[in-house]
DNA sequence: ACTCATATTGAATGATTATTCAATACAAAA
DNA sequence: TTTTGTATTGAATAATCATTCAATATGAGT
């Protein structure tokens, strides 16, 4: 089993030249969703957009199915990384915290039309593609419940409980699904600062007294 | 020009049929749409469920984008017929005709899985047809205005000057979105009764002296 | 019974597209 | 240079569908 030190670096470089090619057709299979919908994105174009073959495009991910599958996944876990760090930021007390999180899911970043538009193709087929629901459903409970968490730490330093922290953060989160997908509709009207501000002042109604909630 | 009776009856009656035909062909497609999706909705399963043949759907509406466009249709003005009846009837105060609205938005007959997974169906793809679109925002426009006159109505009543009636609205119009997007991914947790309940404490919380939000 | 107009059929057509695969390019090892 | 294995191509295949249309059914008027 000797392997030379050239044949590690050779087999590093092949997977990273893997890599490349695996996230090139990635990232393209998201812009064509954004760009012509779900049901119009063939696996002709997104290859070209990538610059390789339709042949190699099919043959690196065995299938279409698998390459959507693969793109939901990635753009998926993008988004868990965003709120997780936030929710890992020690530097944070949970006010902060809730203010992080209200930004990063309007963020360019995130809230941007084209990313929203894949996520709706995707929710769309949610009811009728199980792999789908399987990616998108684990994640969001961890969300969900991550984010009752912190709201219950907010309750308390605020002495708020008319409002349970389930509820206001399903509240929360109703309304986040909701704005995203008002954005698709009419994103002059829906601005960032439009639904950021919308949200916030929904907590500074319950939290009257926490000032940071602009 | 002189028209007999019987000829007249004899329209009647050949509308009527065009008539049945093509509202089952409507119901058909939103039933096709609902069980598989709208990528997968073909004119040859909407006619061997509306029982006619292939070629006759085709003919009756001209086109697929066509039929899919009327069935869209179809489902905005059944939506705007059961939310215009609330905020024409006389009988209601602000508060009750608010309540009526909640309790619309989250009755069997809208808010269904089947119908929502043709909403966000097309949602969907509203990005990418301005057809869809036109039919989808304008009815979206007087609803939110609607709205936006009710809630002011009761924020007069109720001496809340906190929250402006836009924001309320808004955020309702939001809630109610992303609630039936998540009725699609997990219909036992989302039951109209929670989502009710949630919208209702909402409301509680704002209106503290209205003792009918539950 | 016959004619005529309209409604409806269903098989044929043509376009689109995922998938396959034999052929080729390429680069590393000998 | 030659060999060998892997990466990549792109043309061929096969399946799926929307759409068309010639043929047929239906039923009212004469």
């Amino acid at each position: 089993m000797n392997i030379s030190p050239k044949k590690i670096s050779d087999h590093q470089l092949e997977d990273q030249e893997i890599s490349i090619n695996h996230q090139k057709l990635i990232d393209a299979t998201i812009e064509t969703i954004a760009k012509k919908g779900l049901g119009d994105t063939t696996i002709a174009q997104v290859a070209k957009k990538a610059m390789v073959s339709q042949g190699y495009a099919n043959f690196r991910f065995k299938s279409k199915e698998n390459l959507l599958l693969s793109s939901l996944k990635f753009l998926s876990d993008e988004y868990k990384n965003s709120w997780q760090r936030i929710f890992e930021d020690n530097n944070l007390d949970p006010v902060g915290r809730v203010i992080k999180i209200i930004e990063n899911d309007f963020s360019g970043k995130i809230a941007n039309r084209n990313k929203i538009a894949v996520w709706v193709s995707f929710y769309s087929e949610v009811k009728f593609r199980p792999s789908y629901l399987s990616i998108c459903q684990k994640q969001d409970e961890i969300y969900s419940s991550q984010m009752e968490k912190l709201i219950k730490e907010v309750n308390i330093l605020s002495n708020q409980s008319f409002l349970t922290s389930r509820e206001i953060s399903e509240t929360y989160l109703s309304m986040v699904d909701g704005l995203w997908q008002r954005i698709l509709f009419d994103p002059k009207m829906y601005s960032h600062v439009f639904c950021k501000d919308l949200i916030k002042k929904y907590f500074r109604n319950i939290y009257a007294d926490e000032k940071r909630f602009v």
